[in-house]
Parts: structure tokens; sequence; C-alpha cells
RNA sequence: GCGCUCGUAGCUCAGUGGAUAGAGCAUCAGCUUGCGGAGCUGAGGGUCGUAGGUUCGAGUCCUAUCGAGCGCGCCA
């Protein structure tokens, strides 16, 4: 777009530069384009007569008088070009080069923010969310599910096809099973929980519908295996449904039991142990760290078990593959899972989405990728920080056990039946989506995060998602209000589109045409939440832009029509970004009467 | 003890190695006989945890240190 055009201009004015001798060779490095903060510095900045001063041997000054000169000719898409500071070019558009962009973006419409920056690894599978089949999709698991979703939306956005996938931890012999399993079978037989037992709603629900599902397989007199795999059906069922509330679809749900009963889990810890990276020497390597210095030491251990020789790649000390008692260990399934993604299924690269409890996973991921011969730009876990949830002002902590959870459904719920008393449930539901997904998208994944229930139910109005989605509304209104008055958008010739020359309609324009720069840059380093930044700056210049420039003027038909055209483009790249973000695009807010609270 | 992450306004958080560090909420003061006021305008509020370093330039990169959170099983 704009931006790419810019650095075009520049790179070869630079090229050129050279190529007479004015510039040395040196000089050829890569040429940036960023913003202006403060308007009277044009529209953009380059700092390349900084940056390539040394390279060059010359002022910083000297240089930019040079590209000055050579991009300052006849016919040029600058107004003017400024030499500023120690030697930025601020760069001044002719405001019609700007405004010839809106139909562009018409052009464009939902592929406005198409790019194709992901250049390499354009298959990719992406895992989220995936918590053990023995709970309800919790608030925590929110974050992950609403990061995990829209980073897929991005990806594609920037060029790459993507597999979502959900793993489900249903090993038989997951201990962790069995006790949800015996918790269950305990609610549903009215018998004494086990010690530790999960306690919670979603427990008794779960035993309530296994009774209702089942009644006539005599529930009382199956074995504790049959009630394993129906409680874990049903949980699975529920984490589904829950998961699709929320905006989020898998394309796989992918079992790791399914590996064991088809020999994956053998067949790649036959490789392993093929290729050397895995054996049942009766030791373990360890990395051994004092102060700075660290060295490899080898350490006996009981004779028995298989070991990953992960520190081989990094990891500080070795794992255990299959237990001493012949029992593959967990990791096990995770070679097998990682051999399926890269080996069996050809993905050019898997990413795993994980919590903060788990970033001790990464070294020995990372091992289990190296020993099974793949190149580490091939797999990828990216970790996103804790939320922690507050309520009455205080921490609430979150556990499985003790039943002390908030679901996910419930906050969706209560977001939803508050901010739209009156409307439907499905309404609600999706009010309560958009709202909780843009609120955890608000934060870098990679921040902490305070997640205040009570704010996010009780205070909903205070969302800036309402705000982004009202500047939305509010285009279609004035859209509508247009088209009964007339006045419809004719394709931009140059001459309507001169007529765009407010401040404020060439900052929105500009910031319209951000929108493929932003995705690129997000599905480089992940930062999904510069979208929600984005989405709030670009509905700001618009209520901007509509509190200055009048769009409806019977008595100015060509100019109504130039800015209609502008008023299409705003709601194209707001839909395009809520769609990014997976939250709707309502084209009226009604907003609820609101009942009086205190007496 | 070792490792990972974070520390920016009263609170919650943005911030491509660039120019005078921003937004929302909260506080205070304004704007409507005009397309939706869920909007707009303005004010106050800062030792970017601390100390060094790298360079033309550091909230951003490096080192140390303090503080907060998490992780270091033949659990899953």
């Amino acid at each position: 777009m704009l931006r790419d055009t810019l650095q075009n201009l520049v790179e070869s004015a630079v090229e050129s530069l050279i190529h007479s001798g004015s510039l040395p060779e040196t000089a050829r490095i890569p040429v940036e384009i960023s913003d202006t903060k403060n308007p009277e510095h044009g529209d953009f900045a380059c700092n390349f007569a900084l940056v390539a001063s040394k390279k060059a041997g010359l002022a910083p000054r000297q240089i930019a008088e040079m590209l000055r000169e050579a991009l300052l000719v006849e016919g040029s898409i600058f107004e003017g070009i400024d030499i500023a500071g120690p030697g930025f070019l601020n760069l001044r558009l002719k405001s019609v080069v700007i405004a010839a962009y809106v139909q562009k973006v018409l052009d464009l419409g939902s592929s406005l923010p198409n790019s194709q920056s992901i250049k390499t690894n354009r298959n990719l599978n992406v895992e989220f969310v995936s918590v053990n089949p023995n709970g309800p999709i919790t608030v925590g698991s929110g974050r992950g599910a609403a990061f995990g979703d829209a980073l897929v939306r991005i990806f594609r956005a920037a060029g790459a096809e993507v597999d979502p996938e959900y793993y489900i931890n249903d090993g038989v012999n997951s201990q962790q099973m069995r006790l949800f399993a015996e918790s269950v079978k305990a609610y549903a037989l009215n018998e004494p929980q086990p010690e530790n037992g999960y306690k919670g709603e979603y427990v008794k629900a779960v035993a309530e519908q296994v009774g209702e599902l089942h009644s006539g397989d005599s529930p009382q007199t199956q074995p504790l295996e049959w009630w394993q795999a129906r409680s874990q059906e049903l949980m699975i069922e529920r984490q589904r449904e829950d998961l699709k509330t929320f905006g989020v679809d898998f394309k796989t749900w992918f079992s790791e039991q399914s590996m064991h009963n088809s020999g994956l889990v053998t067949s790649s810890i036959a490789k392993l142990t093929a290729n050397g990276t895995a054996d049942d020497g009766c030791f373990r390597n360890e990395i051994v760290r004092e102060g700075k210095e660290a060295r490899l030491e080898q350490k006996p251990e009981e004779c028995g078990p298989v070991w990953l020789r992960s520190t081989q790649f990094g990891d500080d000390k070795d794992r255990v593959l299959i237990r001493s008692n012949g029992r593959p260990a967990y990791i096990a399934g995770d070679v097998a899972y990682l051999e399926s993604k890269l080996g069996l299924r050809g993905f050019d690269k898997a990413f795993i989405i994980l919590g903060p409890d788990h970033h001790g996973y990464i070294p020995r991921m990372n091992a289990v990728c190296g020993a099974l011969g793949y190149p580490a730009d091939r797999f990828e876990i990216i970790i996103f920080q804790i939320v922690r949830f507050l309520k009455d002002g205080k921490p609430a902590p979150m556990r499985k056990r003790d039943g002390n959870i908030f679901e996910l459904r419930d906050l969706i719920d209560e977001i939803g039946a508050h901010a739209a008393p009156t409307s439907s449930h499905e309404e609600q539901q999706r009010i309560g989506r958009d709202v909780a997904r843009f609120f955890y998208l608000m934060r870098s994944h990679d921040t902490h995060m305070d997640f205040d229930i009570d704010l996010a139910t009780k205070q909903s109005d205070e969302n800036p998602v309402f705000y982004v989605q009202y500047a939305h509304a509010r285009i279609c209104s004035v859209l509508n209000r247009a088209k009964e008055a007339g006045l419809v958008a004719e394709r931009l010739t140059p001459e309507l589109a001169a007529l765009l020359s407010n401040p404020r309609e060439l900052a929105l324009i500009k910031k319209i045409l951000d929108l493929p720069m932003e995705v690129a840059r997000s599905a480089k380093d992940y930062g999904v939440h510069r979208l929600t930044t984005y989405a709030v700056e670009l509905a700001r210049t618009y209520h901007h832009f509509y509190d200055a420039c009048r769009v409806i003027q019977v008595e100015e038909p060509e100019l109504s029509k130039a800015r209609i055209s502008l008023c299409e483009a705003a709601a194209i790249g707001l839909r395009c970004t809520f769609d990014l973000l997976g939250i709707s695009a309502p084209e009226r807010m009604d907003r609820a009467v609101l009942v009086e609270e205190t007496a």
C-alpha cells in the first residue's frame, strides 16, 4: 500500500545515488518508513540518512539533502520534503495521492488486510487450549483460546494455510482422568467421594448426563474404564460447545490415545533409539551450573527406563521416555504427536500455545524436535502470561479440584445478560463473546494481566469494544441516511478524490491503509493485541472525521459522494479488523434501558 | 539454588532503537435548534523499579540488582 510505495521510492532513490557514485555501495541498507507523531513533521518520516551515515561515511544531513533532491522530481507524489532534527526526512504527500487510495480500499474489500508476509513455512499447524478432559473451559483458558484463534486468523491473512488443532489428553493410563471418573461415578451412584476428588457443578452435570444417556447400560455394574470413557466424552463435548460459543472452531481434535493404539508412539520411539538420541543406558545427563560455568555431568541411575538424551539438544536434563515398568511416559506421546505433525502430516511448522505454567516445556519439546531430526524453525511454543482474576477486588484462585472455577460460558452469559437484559440469549452470547474476546486480546500475550470479573460483567458499558463497534454502527447509519437522501457513492475519480483534503479525512485514509502492515507485524511477532489497539485507533480516527466533516450535504453532492466512499472504506477497515479479532460488526446498537440498580 | 516472564500516570494497559512517552477508566471544566452524545474538546496527573553499559540517539538492546508471578517428577 502507501508505505510500500514510499519505501520503494526511497530505495530506488538510494540505488540511483549509489549508481551515480554519490553514495558508496555500503549505503545499501534497508529503508524504513515510519509514522510521525507530530503532524508538523509531515505524513511519514524516514530515518535512512541517520542509519546510513556511519556506513556511508557521510554526515546525516548531507545524505538527507541528496535524497530530498532525488525524490523531489517533477510530478512526484510529494508536496514537500523537509530535513529535520539530526537528519530525518519528513515526507509530506500531495493530498490527492492519499485520497486516491480510498478507491483501492473499496476494490480490495475484505481482502484489505491480506499480505504475503509469511514467505516460508506456509502450511501451519496451531495447537491451543488443549485442556484436560476433566474440566470445563475456564476463564483462564479463555485467554489462550482468544489468542490462539486470533493468531490463526492473522496467519491466514498473512498468507498461510493454517489448521487450528486441539490435543485431547485422553491417555487411558492418566491418573487424573481416573480420579475424575471416580468422582463422576461417586456423584452418579451417590457413593462417597474419593479423596481429593473433583468437585463442582460441572462434575454433577456430567454425572447426571451419564445417567440419562446410558440408563439402559446399568451404570452401577460398569467398571471404572466405562465411566472414564463416558465422562471424558461428555466433558469434551461440553468443551467443544463452549469454544464454539466463544467463536473458536478447531479443524482437528487430536486424540493422544489414538497414537498409542495405532503404534505411532512405539514407532516414533524406535526412530529415536535408531538414531541414537534415546537409549536404556543406566545414567542420566544433566547440565550443572556453577556461577557462569555450565557443564554436562553424567549421573548414574537405576537401570530400566529408556532415556531421551535431550541434553544433546539443550535441555537441562535427560528425560524418561519409557518408565521402568514398561509404560510410556507422557513425553512419549509428545514425541509421537510432533512426529505426526511434522512427519506424517507434513506441516511446514507446528505451533503450540501454552500458559505460563508450561514454559518449562520449551527446552524439552525443542529437544524432542531436534531428536526427531527436524530443524528448529519448524516448531515453536508460544507462551501467554498468566491472567489473575479479581473478584470483589481480591485475587480469586481458580482450581478444578475444589470446584472453585469460573467457566468461560458463565463469563459470556453474565456479560451478555448485563449489557442487553432484554435481548435473546443468542444475542446476549454474541455480546458476551465480543466483550470477552476483546478484553482478552487488548493486552499483549506476553504480559501479566488482571481480569476484573466484576468490571467485565457489571461495567461492560465501559469496555472499548462498544466504542469500536459503535463506530461501525455509526457508519452504517450514515450510509443509510445517505441512501434515503438519494446520495449513492460512485467510483471515486481523481476529481472526486481531490475533494478529500481535510486533515481528518486524510488521517482516516492513512489509518485505514495501515491495516496490512499491522497484520504483517502481528504475524511476525505474534502481537495479536496490536489489532485491538488498531481497532480503537481506527474507530477514534473515524469519530474525529465524523466530528469535523459532515458527510451528507445535499447542496454539495460531489463532496458527499467522496465522503460516502470514505465511510465505506472505513467500514471495510473496521470489519476486516473485527474479523481478525473474531468479534462481530453490528450495523446498529440499541442501548439497553438501564434499570435503576440502587433503591 | 537454577531457569522463564513481567515492572511505564491513582487503576488497567499501549508504545517499529528516533523528534515533546500515550490511551481508557477515575477527577475537574466545556461542546448538541446538524448524518446515532455508546460521540467530540480541554485540564491536572510520570525519576518508564534501581544502577551501570552499548550509540549520533534507549521506555525499547546488554549486564547487574530489587520486586512480583510461574516452572524445575519414572504426574499428566
